[in-house]
DNA sequence: CTTTGTTTTGAAACCGGTTACAGCAAGGAG
DNA sequence: CTCCTTGCTGTAACCGGTTTCAAAACAAAG
């Protein structure tokens, strides 16, 4: 273990000032070619590397981001959410140079103590918040402390932070126009949580495709749950015993979709061949899936992308005083839980 | 947006100097009661809170630790490994006051840059390396830089680096044991591949079931795989066509597992009736399956919690010069993959 | 050979904390 | 009343970089 080396040994080594070390290090003008050599020369003899931090204390940037994880993404869809959209996010910005810093908490309280000091300690140049709620606590420390902000769904009642979207409704009502154009009579929707933005915005999907097809929808057939696998196995086991068989289901995510086949299959009813059933997502076990599952994939790793280089715009001071943000399409991944009626 | 207070300012406001804050802010001794309230009563006031670069500079400890995550981590077996452990680890990290900085990276080139900067720029104080290979290059950085490292599996070829690990061997020996033992003749081993130690060992287990029932095995049902879905499928599918069908698999991974079921349905045999499927991890979707899945069950939240315990140990000096490491118990999580032949 | 302009270079201040050390005031002992 | 502790507080140096600014070196022009 060598010691580490600073920029006034190298300095003293190269016979000249830490300034002039300084500037070739950040390659900047204003060194004679000779003296740039020298210094290089001696740079690399010691394989030194600036610190970091000094660095972050002088020009008040780290180049490091924060990634603040939802205290309840503790479901199983966040998850695999959560890793696709850090592959992408990380992604763009190692390749952009920055470090990645991921915050998240077990507790409420720990939560918070966490926001604020990745807020006010100076250890982040900026932030992509997931899953952000309704007037988030989380934001409001953030915009405080003059942090840039990239939120992961469009943040209601912050006007002017930045946000990476996917097209929920969209998505929504390709689903549900599928499955009504397949002949299906009705359909079931098993929405998410009534107060999640995602939710609002699939379900005004869901009516839009019954409208399109000047279509009635039946109140009863919408019903919200958590976007989890019981939610799905929950609803449709109620449904049978109750005599109603829906003849085709829509849910509003992967997880609730795998729940409402699994019902169907103990009840002797075969997916893909008599109802049809289309999830959301496209998580990676969906075509591993009994049967193969028919689902609105969301682009995720492109949208953690697309969060890191809207956050570096903002960073960069590139960008003017409008919000910055990016709507992403879904696409419809037809595989064989869904057949004609 | 308030502009960030410094020590100084709050100092100047308090009527006290520098260090004076400081001490109370750090708890020490040696301050007057009644000095003491009235720095907190500023503190408070303007809610101030110390920049963190400029406390590790001067400190030379930044409080964060790395999360260095290879790079051939694109596999969604390694996915879901990654989300549990992250899990285990920033509970505990959270807990204790530090920060995580995960590293990933796309190229091999990119992923050594990103090594060298974290360990000689004095961001981290110390880093957890994940997927840690033969010899790898990566812990060679660290060690030199004098950074402690904590490596999940044992580190071949680093004899003093501390690590977690799991008991391949015992989780593997019960497991065929459990399928020898329901009376099945013979058990096709899925195994990962040759050069991983976790392979290594998870075949040691596998023969020493058969020795423990005095069984031959047969080398032509060990065969080697990636740990993917389609090395399971693949496996069987061959197996099948060539008229060979065994009574029972036991998979180096439940995406294997379930590759190998599938293979089977394909084929018109009931797993769980027929035949019986035992796979490792316990992935999240693994009880989801049709049929839910027998496997050795990995504590993978609990081996990240104990990563980040024996870090903080080495970090805070109380660790002596042996090596820290621990070895976590696997556990057969019996559902319905498997039958009594 | 000045004068002027342009590079190149280094000294010193700064970023915002921590801490060694010295000074000062108060209290107790002799 | 003096001398010594003891406790509290401030000064200044330090962590390892960046950057401003002025001086020095050099080249070109007059």
């Amino acid at each position: 273990m060598k010691r580490k080396m600073t920029i006034q040994e190298i300095a003293r080594l190269a016979g000249v000032s830490k300034a002039t070390v300084s500037r070739v290090l950040n390659n900047r003008g204003g060194v004679s070619p000779e003296t740039r050599r020298k210094v290089e020369e001696v740079i690399r003899l010691y394989s030194y590397t600036p610190n970091l931090v000094a660095r972050g204390l002088s020009l008040k940037r780290t180049s490091s981001i924060g990634l603040i994880v939802a205290h309840t993404a503790e479901r199983l869809s966040s998850h695999l959410f959560f890793i696709e959209f850090l592959r992408g996010i990380s992604a763009l910005l190692d390749e952009r140079g920055f470090r990645l810093i991921v915050a998240t908490a077990e507790s409420e309280d720990r939560y918070e103590t966490s926001c604020r000091s990745m807020a006010e300690g100076g250890v982040v140049d900026g932030v992509v918040v997931l899953g952000v709620r309704r007037n988030d606590k989380r934001l409001r420390y953030f915009l405080r402390a003059g942090i840039p902000v990239v939120t992961v769904g469009r943040p209601i009642g912050f006007p002017r932070v930045d946000y990476v979207d996917v097209d929920n409704a969209g998505g929504a009502r390709v689903a549900t126009e599928y499955l009504l154009r397949l002949g299906h009579g009705e359909v079931l929707f098993i929405n998410g949580p009534r107060e999640h933005t995602a939710s609002l915005a699939r379900e005004k999907g869901y009516r839009a495709a019954f409208r399109a097809l000047r279509r009635e929808v039946d109140e009863g057939l919408i019903v919200y749950g958590d976007f989890s696998f019981e939610s799905g196995y929950e609803t449709v086991r109620g449904l049978l015993a109750r005599g109603r068989a829906p003849s085709a289901v829509f849910a509003a995510s992967d997880l609730a979709a795998m729940g409402a086949i699994t019902a169907f299959k103990e009840a002797g009813i075969r997916v893909g061949q008599e109802v049809s059933v289309i999830g959301f997502d496209d998580i990676p076990y969906a075509h591993f899936f009994d049967p193969p599952l028919t689902t609105v994939r969301q682009p995720i790793y492109e949208m953690g992308k697309e969060a890191g280089r809207l956050l570096l715009l903002r960073l960069e001071g590139e960008a003017g005083p409008e919000r910055l943000h990016k709507t992403f399409p879904t696409q419809l991944i037809v595989r064989e839980s869904t057949i004609r009626s």
